[in-house]
RNA sequence: GGCCCAGUAGUUCAGUUGGUUAGAACGCUAGCCUGUCACGCUAGAGGUCGACGGUUCGAGCCCGUUCUGGGUCGCCA
């Protein structure tokens, strides 16, 4: 029969008695982790979320309690009162190894079945399991862990911009769909049949307008929703943390910033982080490490050759330098690459849509090559000289009629060789703001020019009159805050002009109609005065991830969803019954 | 939408060239045990080998389809 907690007091949580306490009676509630039962003499350990304390039940134990003790199993609810006392035989594994609790007064709150898995950290269980009984998953101590480091990253992040003047403010869930961007998640009204509200992809506008509003400095921390496929670091919903400042440029965003990250790892890892961070151009990130977030806790920067491929007898080279670019990596000690990690690394750029991967070997004063048979002996010599290449390394050649895929295969490349050397080392912070962005890219879907970041973004000033001459030159007042090779978040100071958010919206192909009917609410705001204004978000769950060492977003979310946005707990989402249908006015056509 | 990987006991896994009754560890159940802390010892229960179809005298193993999960490209202003 399970207990009420009728009259049971908690004095203690588990992780709490020390030596100091030895004589005091203390009271403590948890699950049971693991009981050892002796015969005449039983061992419980009891956890709650701050750590696991021993229960003792010996000879001096009341006979009924004794009973009750040798009854209970793994994951029962108990509570326990009891004294304190020196333990006969020390666990220094624990805080509380040195003492346990003899107990005289045992409650068992709620039994327990065998669970589907062990509640044990170091017992690795598969995803459905784990997700599908994302309580059980969650009472793991190292769960518990991510969880509060967590709580402890958002209370810190609240401290730190109150200190600095922001306001928190809360935006609406239920929003205005806009066709730029993602795609939305959309909600039916019941009051307006045929409308629909969308799930804010961030709260870009209502930030900007909280800027018009005068609230000068704001910061949320808030959901957002994207209706695109999964990955390891992407949720279709994730938490931000954003904000936006009035009268400020770029550098007062990066620089407050900066303080922020500072902080938080400092207080959080103990982890001294120096600024101001480094700022690379998105044309150098991109030209140097194929990446516009590159990692540089290591080197092998892309070289370019295009040069030398243009004059040479190899067609692969020759015809990709006329259009595109032909760029290489060196990688140091990478010659002892066997072909058959060649060809796995071949077929990784493959996947970034390079053609293929040409090689070059150094190794014991031979040279090896996929490629330097269709060379003359001084290009091969040039672009040994170019790489820097010595004995025990790799050159890898990557050569596409498209420069910007050669760029980026590279760069997957550099990645993936650093990864296969081990050259990552996840307690080396390389944080790097990315800015210069361009302010548009060409949509292939489309057709047609977007923007890159988002339409509110400000050209940069020299850049200015190129939006309509040349928009693919043209440059952003955006910034990427990057931290080893993921992108943490990012920002840009915004238009506050009417007229140049007029010239924007056209330049990106759209018609007064839309833009009316889309922003009109935004144009008409800034009539009324606009402060200039910029801002930046973070990914949280990224930030956490990269904080607690986790290789997946779902290890730092309480309730996360897997790879087809479905959410294995709950089996949603879900069919509705037709009668919530009708009354929305939907028919369903599937 | 494309590509790659995985699916065997409650869990994590092993399973040879296609060949008798599919194994281990942990967990679970029962018994014994007074200083354990991954307690120990003894015994036991537990399997639609993800599903369907095919090849074969014979399939956990080979082939096809499919489902589930993971990774990734596209996508993610």
């Amino acid at each position: 029969m399970n207990s009420n907690l009728a009259g049971f007091k908690r004095s203690s949580y588990c992780g709490d008695p020390r030596p100091a306490d030895i004589g005091q009676r203390v009271s403590v509630c948890g699950w049971v982790q693991r009981i050892r039962d002796l015969g005449g003499l039983i061992f419980i350990d009891l956890r709650d979320r701050t750590g696991i304390v021993q229960l003792v039940f010996d000879d001096t134990t009341e006979r009924a309690i004794f009973e009750a003790a040798s009854g209970v199993r793994s994951e029962f609810v108990i509570g326990a009162v009891g004294a304190v006392r020196e333990r006969d035989s020390k666990n220094d594994d624990i805080p509380t190894g040195h003492v346990e609790i003899l107990v005289d007064e045992l409650r068992v709150f709620s039994k327990a079945e065998t669970t589907p898995f062990e509640i044990l950290d170091d017992h690795e269980v598969g995803d459905v399991l784990r997700l599908k009984y994302r309580y059980l998953d969650l009472r793991r101590p190292g769960m518990q862990r991510v969880l509060a480091m967590r709580h402890r990253i958002c209370q810190i992040v609240r401290q730190y911009y109150d200190s600095h003047g922001f306001l928190e403010i809360e935006t609406p869930i239920l929003t205005k769909s806009t066709p730029e961007g993602a795609r939305d998640y959309l909600v039916p009204s019941r009051v307006h049949p045929g409308s629909f509200y969308a799930l804010p992809q961030s709260p870009q506008q209502y930030k900007q307008l909280l800027m018009l509003s005068g609230c000068d400095r704001y910061f949320q921390i808030v959901r957002c929703f994207r209706d695109e496929d999964l990955r390891a670091d992407r949720q279709p919903e994730f938490t931000q943390i954003d904000l936006e400042m009035s009268f400020v440029d770029a550098d007062d965003v990066m620089e407050i910033n900066e303080g922020l990250v500072k902080e938080l790892f400092s207080k959080v890892l103990g982890a001294d982080i120096q600024t101001p961070f480094p700022r690379m151009s998105y044309n150098d990130a991109m030209t140097r490490f194929g990446s516009d977030k590159p990692d540089l806790r290591f080197g092998i920067e892309l070289r370019d050759i295009t040069d030398i491929a243009r004059t040479c007898a190899f067609k692969v080279f020759s015809g990709s330098a006329e259009s595109g670019g032909v760029r290489m990596i060196c990688v140091p000690g990478g010659a002892k690459f066997t072909r058959k990690e060649i060809d796995a690394l071949t077929d990784h750029v493959k996947t970034y849509k390079a053609g293929g991967l040409a090689w070059l070997k150094l190794s014991g004063g031979e040279m090896t090559s996929s490629f330097a048979k269709f060379l003359e002996k001084s290009e091969v010599d040039a672009i040994i000289e170019r790489a820097g290449a010595g004995d025990g390394d790799i050159i890898f050649v990557v050569a596409h009629g498209d420069d910007e895929i050669t760029m980026t295969a590279l760069g997957a490349l550099r990645l993936e060789c650093a990864r296969r050397l081990e050259l990552l080392r996840p307690d080396d912070y390389k944080f790097l703001w990315v800015n210069e962005f361009p302010l548009f890219e060409y949509s292939e879907e489309e057709d047609r020019l977007v923007a890159k970041h988002h339409p509110f973004t400000s050209p940069m000033d020299e850049d200015m009159d190129t939006m309509e001459s040349n928009p693919k030159e043209c440059r952003a007042k955006a910034y990427d805050l990057v931290l080893n090779g993921t992108e943490l978040g990012g920002g840009s100071i915004r238009i506050h002009s009417t007229e140049l958010q007029k010239r924007m919206f056209r330049a990106l192909g759209m018609d007064d109609a839309t833009v009316q009917s889309m922003f009109g609410h935004l144009l008409e705001a800034f009539r009324f005065g606009a402060p200039p204004h910029g801002g930046m978000a973070y990914g949280l769950d990224r930030l956490v991830m990269l904080m607690t060492g986790a290789t997946s977003i779902r290890d730092v979310m309480a309730f996360p969803k897997v790879q087809n946005a479905s959410e294995l707990m709950t089996a949603c989402p879900s069919e509705v019954a037709p009668e919530q249908l009708r009354e929305l006015g939907i028919k369903l056509d599937i």
